[in-house]
DNA sequence: GTTTGAATGAGAATCTTTCGCATTTAGACC
DNA sequence: GGTCTAAATGCGAAAGATTCTCATTCAAAC
């Protein structure tokens, strides 16, 4: 359906690429996911595509700046649909609960501690870590 | 040398353990070290110690709260000395160099943010990416 | 010094990600 | 619509990082 974006974005509209990029679009909550987690959703509501190809698109929608990828798990990259705004994340060490959030204050001081270190900054990752409001009751 | 800070860690001071935490100590400059660097650092000075035993010992050293780990690499963990003061870093995507910071703003908001999101702090992870003054002049 | 559970080393295994290559396909041109 | 061609796909193999298995060694308690 988005071929355009596609198109857009210097891609080529193929089946796959279409597939994952309507998938991404369409999972709302759940919108930070490893490569695995999209190959295996994809298998499940039908839409067959190579894991080796969604690997191969997802890093290729990140150079195209269509999602972002994050290292919040350490292990594994996770992707999600850029939607255009920065923002940053706070992750629930017990159940993965994800939260986002922008706060002006620290992206003007990291833009600040750049400066005073001779750096021309180029990205950030900020990844707040704790345990969420319903995982502390239990 | 330092059996003692391994027993106070609730170590067993093994040689592998004593001759790697004397590494950690007197690798000045590079202290963020993979474990592999650490292996091949020891086995190019004479000190051969498993590479098993190296990851084995760095994450019981994390778990003790002697090394403090980091992702900023994405695909593997790098390591570093432990000395008490917490500091985050800003990294050169040219040529890898690191330098260390701490800003009690951003250390403040991060805070604030957690509490207003409902989560209960527990660590964070903040990695400013950029080209440093060098690289920047090549 | 002896004992014994913990730690080590070596290689196998696992996990995530990438590669190689034969086959398919999108998009350009007729 | 039919042809053509470079690019994209899918599959399995391969790679890199890390963990696991298990026989052997060792620290430290007695
Ligand atoms: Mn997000
Ligand atoms: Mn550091
Ligand atoms: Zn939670
Ligand atoms: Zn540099």
């Amino acid at each position: 359906m988005e071929s355009s974006d596609l198109k857009k974005a210097g891609l080529k509209a193929t089946l796959p690429r279409i597939k994952i990029l309507n998938f991404l679009e369409s999972s709302g909550r759940d919108r930070h996911m490893s490569a695995e987690d999209v190959y295996k959703a994809m298998l499940e509501s039908g839409e067959e595509v190579g894991l080796a190809t969604v690997y191969r698109v997802l890093t290729q929608f990140e150079s195209a700046g269509l999602v972002t990828r994050h290292n919040f798990e350490g292990d594994h990259s996770v992707f999600e649909l850029n939607d255009g705004e920065h923002h940053d994340h706070i992750l629930c060490v017990k159940c993965g609960r994800v939260e986002e959030f922008v706060d002006e204050v620290i992206e003007q001081r990291q833009h600040a501690i750049a400066k005073e270190n001779g750096f021309a900054m180029t990205d950030h990752a900020l990844y707040i870590y704790g345990v969420c409001g319903d995982c502390q009751k239990k």
